[in-house]
DNA sequence: TTCCTATTACTCGGCGACGAGTATACGGAT
DNA sequence: ATCCGTATACTCGTCGCCGAGTAATAGGAA
C-alpha cells in the first residue's frame, strides 16, 4: 500500500521537476537548462543549492526514481531521473491545486506598505512614485520579452500563448500594482488621505489622528475595479 | 570604520519587530501580540518559532539590544528589547527600499499556470471557475474584516486609512486577479486560446501546435492522471 | 599552441524557518 | 474546591534553502 508520506515537499521546484520529467527522463542540471529555455524560472524560484536538494527529497518520495547514471569523460557523474506513477499522480494533484485554490502569500510591498504612515507624507510620495516609475519600464521590458519568447526564433518555434500564460498574468498584476500605486501617491499628495502625527507620551510613541479621513463627500473608496 | 554586515535579515517579520520597538520596548511575545492586534499579521509572516530566531539575529547585529529580563512568579522569563540608533536607521532605510523598490515575487499560482497547458482545456476551465468563486468569497470576507478594523470598537479607536492601507492594496490585487482569472477561464471556454497537444515521440513527449488554432487530430497522448 | 572564459555538472556547509513541545498562570464553570 | 481550557512566554531540533566552491571540458581568440 502507498505510505501517505506528504512530507514537507512545498517548494513549487519540485513541481518543475515533475513536470521535466513527465516529458522525459533527464539528470537535473538538464532540468534547469529546460527550465530557463522556456523561461518557467521566471515564475518558479530556480537556485542549483535548492535543485538538488529537491531531487534528492523527491527521490526520498517515491515521485522520482535514479534511471543511470552517465559519465563522459572525468567530468562528474550525472544521475538521469525518471517520474514515477506516484509522482505523475503528484504532479497532477498539486498542479490542479495550485490553480483551483488561492493560497495566502506575503508580498515584500505590503509589508512596506503597512508602516508607510510613519514616514512624513511628502516622502510617502516621492517613494511611491520612484516604484511607479521602476513598475513602468519593468513592465515594458517584460511585454518586450513575453512577444520575442512567444514570436520564437530560428531555434525556437513559436509558441502558444497558453503555454506561456503565467507572463500575461504576471504583466497584468504589475499594470494593476502600477495603476493603484500612482493613485496612492496622487491621492496622498493633494491630501485625500488624513496622515496621523506620532507623538512621544510616557516614554511611547501614540497615534494621534482627529478622524477625519476623506476630504468633501467622495465615495471613501478606491476599492473598486476600475481596471478593465 | 563601522563593518558592513548587513547580514541576511531579509526577513519582512525583522522590521515589524524593529517598527514595535520604535513605539516602545517590548519582548518578543508582546511584539506578536501588538502585530496581530493591528493586523499586521496578515501582511507579514509571523510565527513563534521565526520570532525568537529574529529576534536574536536583530540583537546580533546590534540593531536591538536587551533592555532588561522581568519574571512572574515562576513564568519563563521576559527579556524586554530596545531598539538601537543603528536598528533606527536600518528601519527606515529598508522600509524605504521595500516602498520605491520592486523586487521579484514567485506567487505559486504562476507556477500553476506554468503548466496548465498539460491538462485538458475542459478542465482548466473548471479549476479556474472555482479560483475564481474562492477568490471572491475571500474578497468580500477581507473586505468587511478591513472595513470593521478601520471603524474600531470599544476596545480600538477608529483608525485612518494610510495605516491600514496595505489592506486597500491586497484587496485591490485579489480584485485584478479574480477579473484576469474569470476572463481567462471564458477565453479558453470559448476557445479563443489554441491549445496544443502532446504526443509521444521517439520515447519523449513533444508540443503539437499548428500555429493559428486548434483542429482535432488523432493520436494526442493523455497526461492526464484522473484525481485521486 | 596556449590562454581564457564560458559552460557543464554537482557538492557542501551554514543559517534561517518553523512546527511542536514545555511549563506556568488565570479565570470561569460545575 | 476543583477542573479544564486558554493565554502567556519561550525553547528546541529538524529540515529545507541557497550561495559559494570545485573541477573538468569545449570553443574561440591571439
Amino acid at each position: 500500500m502507498a505510505t501517505k508520506r506528504t512530507r514537507s515537499l512545498s517548494n513549487p521546484l519540485a513541481l518543475a521537476i515533475l513536470a521535466c520529467l513527465i516529458e522525459r527522463p533527464m539528470h537535473p542540471y538538464e532540468m534547469a537548462q529546460t527550465m530557463r529555455e522556456r523561461h518557467k524560472h521566471e515564475s518558479v524560484r530556480l537556485n542549483y543549492g535548492s535543485l538538488y536538494t529537491v531531487v534528492e527529497s523527491l527521490e526520498r518520495s517515491g515521485l522520482i526514481v535514479p534511471q543511470a547514471t552517465e559519465r563522459e569523460g572525468r567530468r562528474p557523474e550525472r544521475t538521469i531521473y525518471a517520474i514515477t506513477e506516484a509522482g505523475r499522480a503528484k504532479f497532477f494533484g498539486w498542479l490542479r491545486t495550485l490553480i483551483s485554490k488561492p493560497v495566502k502569500e506575503y508580498p515584500q510591498f505590503a509589508a512596506g506598505l503597512s508602516y508607510i504612515a510613519i514616514l512624513e507624507p511628502a516622502e510617502a510620495v516621492s517613494l511611491l512614485e520612484e516604484r511607479a516609475q521602476q513598475l513602468e519600464s519593468q513592465i515594458a521590458e517584460a511585454r518586450l520579452l513575453y512577444e520575442a519568447v512567444r514570436a520564437g526564433s530560428q531555434d525556437r518555434p513559436p509558441l502558444p500563448r497558453i503555454v506561456l500564460i503565467e507572463n500575461e498574468y504576471e504583466l497584468r498584476m504589475k499594470e494593476c500594482e502600477l495603476a493603484w500605486v500612482t493613485r496612492l501617491a496622487s491621492d496622498i499628495a493633494n491630501g485625500a488621505l488624513a496622515w496621523p502625527r506620532f507623538v512621544m507620551r510616557d516614554g511611547h510613541l501614540d497615534l494621534v489622528w482627529d478622524g477625519e479621513d476623506r476630504k468633501e463627500g467622495s465615495e471613501e473608496t478606491n476599492l473598486t475595479v476600475a481596471t478593465e
